[in-house]
RNA sequence: GCCGGCGUGGCGGAAUUGGCAGACGCACAGGACUUAAAAUCCUGCGGGGUCAAACCCGUACCGGUUCAAGUCCGGUCGCCGGCACCA
């Protein structure tokens, strides 16, 4: 009988001689890579197995890599300020300070389970003035730097987390955080003009080695469009409306113009007879929610009675207002062109507008057009002197001509939008300005950083746009930095995506209070080379980190202007029928017992083995007794055969390079879930060889340091019970010889026409003939038809194809 | 509506990219050991068919290319994710 091995023995027992002698150590010789995990936040519900998942995958790649010879950054902190912290510690009557340092505390204790490499001397936590206090430097630079200003607009506004939102963090009109629905509220914030890194952040994905489906929603997130802007005069006045069209190729086409109901001209275009319709038209519109906007797919419109002109053709369009036009894209006017837009076209056949078609479909005008031809391919007509001329073409060159004639120009336009900055709520970095009356923003002088949170009784969020803040007067009123009159500190604070945005730079040299990182090291250690995590934040945090880094290249901080090399995101670990882990559902599966009766080693490998990496995978316990036996198995084949001498055969050697070869592939293209099948598949057959005639000791030892990243105690107890006294993590990655796999003999399936009727073993450097008579012989009494054609694929089918 | 991803046994999932479909594991069934149970070990495990074989069917569905299709092509259905009046 096999005794299973003591995982709470063996586990506490290596965990301390590791921390006694680390394993990872920078001798500075060796290659740094640095593996970096997304940072908790400390909510009060702790780890379960979801969170688990991705931190051994990003344990698993490091330790491979320290295998492979490099100094390993791999640290972990504490994403502590921000909306989760702060209603936890609301829900639970305690100050968010100390909920957050209850909640690390445990998490910690969680994530040690893991034992996964982590270097603690680099720890960071967002909340920690030494922290933050960079988080508020890097805002100042802005602030100088024009990057960060004040506006006041309508923004995003949830009514249940009593803050401003970032247009980010508005999913489907409902907040990202608690899915109330967010409704709109004129406030004075602080903004970033994030704006003015559209090009770069949209051209620098190229760069980067991460999933296409984060760069695409990137990509459309940033939303470059190409097109031109061209000015329509008003019949009757001064004034010039601009439209924005990325087809000016459709000009001719132009039959009416919509604004939105929020345009700066909207009201005054009216004239008696239609004030009454408009002035509730544009009432109507203030007073709906960006849900209800969204949702009216059915268009709605008003004619303000005014005309503008064609500046191409000199047309009279009627001037329309409708909220289908956004305020704050473009201009926030329109030229509508129904024959070549889906939108256009539904809006003028509702209220009975002309169609003009001015590109004609396959040659021709269409007859009673049902649909919008939306294509930009075809010969253009109706168009004046650009008739005859090709569409596409025209599109390109159409903004050049309008520039010329003087009524346009070329232009470029984002969906991106400055961020809104400023959070309504106590628990985050206070903004570090000053409201002088005479001197108007002025930052805190740096040296006077980090600006405290200031300690409260009441931290609640007020509701009215004020931030808890506002409320304490003492800290409210202070001096300017630079008159020295009476002013007031700015009382609304950061956003969680604050800290989180540049965190990971910090690592590298977290003990630093001259500087946010010392430049030698970060040129020695830095950037990040695989970031591991969700794919929630492909708009969110992974947007704004590039940002940060971008504006910190530019004032010379970092010499690198991309964070992240390569990114990898897990899938989710789900309940039972994919349903999201969560307290309310009660489907919530802990490590933690997990961890004490099958141990560290058995979840970890469990965690890989329960799907491929990158999908989602719904969790079911039983599956864990599967990899506890095979590590158990593992386990008594070393145990049994270690100290047996027993000679390798070639068999022995060819599956050991086998074993190297095939974990070292899965493992670097990341199916991990094939790597943890593949070490039971080899173990399986390791111990049918020992029932046979035994099993060299390079082979267990092979396989022990393969293991090692994946299930480290059990391999550093089996290589020390092998003789080793060094750390196995110490071995080197073992090395498949090629040549060392190649077989001398192969199974070859014998088919007749496609199907398998025998399997044969031939040499397997057998030719063609050789194989294809050998094929014939094993099958001869089925051959009764006339052979038309025989198929060999080297080592692999013979196929007799018969009639 | 548009753009991605996916669809394989009772279940999780493999399949060297066109070459023996179902590796590996879970669950289940039978056997060995045991007074018994657990653990462990051995055997079986897509469906039909047969005493057993032969054989037939089978990777969501319909069709195509090929000696050979889960894999490639055309179409249909379903699920998941992203975007959604951005002019």
């Amino acid at each position: 009988m096999a005794i299973p091995y003591n995982h709470r023995e063996i586990e506490q027992k290596w965990r301390a001689e590791w921390e006694k002698n680390p394993v990872n150590v920078d001798d500075g010789k060796k290659e740094k890579y640095y593996c970096l995990d997304m940072f908790p936040y400390p909510s009060g519900n702790g780890l379960h197995v979801g969170h688990w998942r991705g931190y051994v995958i990003s344990d698993v790649w490091s330790r491979y890599k320290l295998l492979n010879g490099y100094y390993i950054i791999h640290p972990m902190g504490w994403d502590a300020f921000g909306l989760p912290a702060e209603n936890y510690a609301i829900k639970m009557g305690v100050h968010p300070a100390i909920s957050t340092a209850e909640n690390v505390a445990n998490i910690k204790r969680q994530i040690n389970e893991i034992a996964a490499l982590y270097d603690w001397d680099r720890e960071v936590n967002t909340t920690d003035p030494n922290f933050y206090k960079w988080t508020q430097w890097i805002f100042v630079k802005m602030f100088k730097e024009g990057l960060a200003y004040e506006k006041e607009m309508p923004i995003n506004w949830c009514p249940s987390c009593k803050t401003g939102l970032a247009n980010e963090e508005v999913v489907d009109g409902k907040c990202e955080r608690c899915g109330s629905e967010v409704t709109k509220k004129n406030l004075k914030q602080w903004m970033l003009r994030i704006t003015k890194y559209a090009d770069r952040l949209l051209a620098d994905l190229d760069k980067l080695d991460w999933p296409e489906k984060v760069k695409k929603m990137q990509t459309e997130w940033i939303g470059k469009s190409h097109g031109a802007e061209v000015d329509f005069a008003i019949e009757g006045r001064d004034e010039k409306i601009t439209v924005y069209t990325t087809r000016p190729d459709t000009l001719h086409g132009a039959t009416f113009m919509v604004l939105a109901p929020e345009h700066a001209l909207a009201a005054s275009l009216s004239n008696t007879e239609t004030k009454e319709d408009v002035d509730k038209y544009i009432l109507d519109s203030s007073m709906k929610s960006n849900v209800d906007r969204l949702q009216g797919k059915e268009k709605t419109g008003v004619f303000t009675g005014t005309y503008a002109i064609n500046p191409l053709n000199g047309a009279k369009v009627p001037i329309w207002l409708s909220d289908y036009v956004l305020a704050d894209y473009g201009t926030g006017a329109i030229m509508c062109v129904p024959a070549h837009d889906d939108r256009d076209f539904e809006f003028a056949t509702k209220f009975n507008i002309p169609i003009i078609q001015v590109i004609a479909k396959d040659g021709k005008e269409i007859e009673n057009m049902t649909e919008a031809y939306t294509a930009a391919s075809g010969t253009m007509i109706n168009s004046g002197e650009w008739n005859g001329m090709q569409s596409s073409v025209l599109k390109a060159e159409a903004p050049k001509i309008i520039e010329k004639m003087g009524f346009g120009r070329e232009t470029t336009n984002y969906k991106l939008r400055d961020w809104v900055f400023s959070r309504q709520r106590y628990w985050g970095e206070p903004i570090p300005i000053v409201h002088c009356p005479k001197c108007g923003c002025v930052p805190v002088p740096e040296e006077q950083l980090p600006l405290l949170l200031p300690e409260v009784e009441k931290y609640e969020p007020t509701g009215t746009g004020e931030s808890p803040l506002a409320d304490i007067t003492e800290w409210v009123n202070t001096t300017c930095p630079c008159c020295g009159a009476p002013a007031k500190r700015e009382t609304n604070t950061m956003p969680q995506w604050a800290g989180s945005s540049w965190y990971f730079l910090r690592y590298v040299d977290s003990h630093n209070d001259k500087e946010l990182v010392n430049r030698e090291v970060a040129d020695k250690l830095l950037p990040v080379d695989m970031y591991i995590g969700g794919v929630e934040h492909a708009v969110l945090h992974l947007l704004y980190s590039r940002f940060y880094t971008k504006f910190l290249n530019d004032i010379g901080v970092v010499d690198f202007d991309e964070p992240f090399k390569k990114l990898f995101n897990q899938g989710m670990i789900t309940g039972k029928n994919g349903i999201k882990m969560s307290k309310s559902k009660g489907n919530v599966v802990s490590p933690d017992d997990l961890v004490r009766d099958y141990g560290c080693d058995s979840l970890r490998l469990y965690e890989l083995f329960v799907g491929p990496p990158d999908l989602d995978s719904e969790w079911d316990d039983r599956g864990i007794d599967g990899v506890y036996r095979f590590l158990n198995r593992f386990w008594t084949l070393v145990m049994d055969n270690k100290d047996k001498a027993v000679i390798a055969t070639p068999e022995m050697i060819r599956l050991r390079h086998k074993l190297t070869y095939d974990i070292t592939t899965r493992l670097n293209n990341f199916n991990l879930n094939t790597v943890v099948s593949g070490f039971m598949e080899y173990n399986n057959k390791f111990i049918e060889m020992a029932k046979n005639g035994g099993i060299d000791k390079e082979t267990l030892e092979t396989m022990t340091i393969l293991l090692a990243p994946f299930v480290p105690h059990v391999s550093e107890e089996l290589w020390r019970e092998m003789g080793h006294t060094d750390s196995v993590f110490t071995a080197g990655w073992p090395e498949a010889d090629e040549d060392a796999m190649v077989e001398t003999e192969k199974e070859v399936a014998v088919q007749i026409n496609g199907k398998t009727k025998a399997v044969i073993k031939v040499a397997a450097d057998i030719d063609k003939d050789a194989a294809i008579a050998a094929g014939k012989e094993a099958i001869a009494d089925k051959i009764t038809g006339n052979v038309i054609k025989e198929i060999y694929v080297p080592g692999r089918i013979i196929n007799i194809v018969m009639k």
